[in-house]
DNA sequence: TAGCTCGTTGGACAA
DNA sequence: TTTGTCCAACGAGCT
């Protein structure tokens, strides 16, 4: 073992090396680095598709190390028990981390950094995955804000560029522990064979989010805050999954996206704000952690929901099959390509909801399942905003109809044919594609005939506002 | 403290 | 076809 002092930097979601201040402070130390990948309970719990994800950005992050002259150490098992081993195989002296604001995410972190403390490590943590820190974001009564608007307006003049450069090199121990491969993970064995497909709609990695954004700002942001709504234009920066995995920093967007601000350019506010509301489902899930598996307004626990998730309406809405082209559409889109335009993630859970009046945890863990951009925050305040139980949410009587929104935004079916094969004579690669993607047990293939609607958007409106403006549930 | 204003994303209906 | 108004009322946040 050498003299010099090793560095452990843990690697959760903060798949980069740029902005990076975690992995910045390790390397500049002048301590060997020796970046580590734990798969521990908080992964080994995601979903098929977010799994799948993380493989691909696992893969990408390994081969960014080896250009930077380091490797990807990669275990698994619980964090604490993997990290005193790799101490004690290491000799390492300090633990660094991104911060990451899941409920449990914190636990472990918390519990952890005790730990190492009591054993005489050195152990911090570092920003990263937001702009805003939230226990630096507060009302002027000091409390947080529940509201989007007053939070918007509070952080949009705070913004301090803070953003990283990415290192040049990573000086590593020249002996390498141990290591499993990233197969090893069997990260893509949750998928029910739709992988290959999935697959083609996934570009990981830090480049690619990089040209993602700059070739969002070099074009279709010019017309974002319009073209955004219209699911089958590609308007909007899909850098969601990068996002998610921290393969871009949140900083890294604002700072790109602000010039355009200032240049006037509309869609780049709309952009940035979109941003912020990333920020604010972070700040509310780090204020109100319940919001991930309960009602956030607490009378909202006694709605009489529909909790059978295998009721065959919820299995209709899943697979794609409720006989409303909107609805089958988002869903199919999710499933064969992991992600959903996000006014289809506003229509089919309004639809859920409202019109099938189902659980939104029943949506919320469906989603966790289907996306690559899945977020604990983000996904937690969008199911309650839909569902009319969380915070800032959408009143009771405001139903999205699922037939004039399809009216308004895809007049012309494109979204529609693009997904759903039985209403085309000649149906799109993409449509038929799904086949392909989804589990044989669906019983399910290009031959069916396309369901009548399970619901109709007037019969379902009028017994959700029934049932919402009952003030006795 | 009390009062005032406002609330991402809609729908139905009337004019 | 487009535009305006109401839907119901509450709580958040500010002054």
């Amino acid at each position: 073992m050498s003299d010099q002092a090793t560095i452990l930097y843990w690697i959760r979601r903060d798949m980069r090396v740029s902005d990076n201040p975690a992995l910045s402070e390790a390397v500049n130390s002048g301590a060997y680095v020796l970046p580590v990948f734990i798969y521990d309970d908080w992964f080994s719990q995601l979903g098929a598709a977010p799994k799948f994800r993380l493989e691909k950005s696992l893969v990408s992050l390994q081969k960014q190390y080896e250009q930077l002259g380091s490797y990807l150490t990669i275990r698994k098992g619980p964090a604490r028990a993997v990290l005193r081993e790799l101490i004690n195989e290491t000799g390492a002296t300090s633990v660094v981390w991104s911060r990451d604001l899941d409920p449990n995410a914190i636990e472990r972190d918390t519990e952890i950094k005790q730990d190492l403390k009591a054993n005489c490590i050195n152990a911090k943590s570092y920003r990263g995955q937001v702009l805003f820190e939230p226990w630096k974001v507060s009302t002027k009564t000091g409390g947080f804000y529940r509201v989007y608007t007053p939070f918007w307006n509070s952080v949009k003049d705070q913004f301090v560029d803070l953003t990283l450069n990415s290192p040049n090199s990573i000086s590593s121990p020249s002996e390498r522990p141990p290591t499993l491969t990233v197969e090893d993970l069997s990260l893509g064995a949750a998928m029910s064979g739709g992988s290959n497909i999935l697959g083609k709609y996934i570009e990981a990695g830090e480049l690619a989010a990089q040209t993602k954004l700059k070739n969002f700002l070099d074009g279709p942001v010019s017309n974002y805050s319009e073209d955004r709504n219209i699911p089958h234009l590609n308007a909007t920066s899909l850098l969601s999954d990068h996002l998610a995995w921290g393969e871009i920093s949140p900083n890294q967007c604002w700072n790109s996206a602000f010039p355009t601000f200032l240049d006037g350019v509309m869609g780049a506010e709309t952009f940035l704000k979109e941003l912020v509301w990333r920020e604010f489902a972070y700040h509310l899930i780090y204020h109100t952690p319940h919001i991930v598996s309960k009602s956030w307004r607490e009378e909202w626990e006694a709605f009489p929901w529909r909790t059978d998730s295998n009721h065959e309406d919820v299995i209709a809405w899943k697979q794609g099959r409720t006989g409303i082209p909107f609805v089958d559409a988002a869903m199919r889109e999710m499933y064969v390509t992991g992600r959903m335009h996000n006014r289809g993630r506003m229509m089919v859970a309004s639809f859920l909801t409202k019109h099938l009046m189902t659980h939104w945890r029943i949506g919320l863990e469906w989603f966790s399942d289907c996306l690559i951009d899945w977020d604990p925050a983000s996904n937690a305040m969008g199911w309650q905003w839909s569902a009319g139980s969380g915070p800032d949410a959408t009143p009771y009587f405001r139903v999205f109809n699922p037939v004039t929104q399809l009216q308004k935004f895809d007049p012309e079916g494109i979204y529609t044919k693009r997904w759903i094969a039985e209403l085309s004579d000649t149906p799109s690669d993409t449509s038929l594609s799904y086949f392909n993607a989804i589990p044989k047990h669906w019983k399910f293939d290009k031959e069916s005939v396309y369901p009548p609607a399970i619901m109709s958007p007037e019969e379902g409106r009028k017994r959700a506002l029934e049932v919402y403006s009952n003030r006795g549930f």
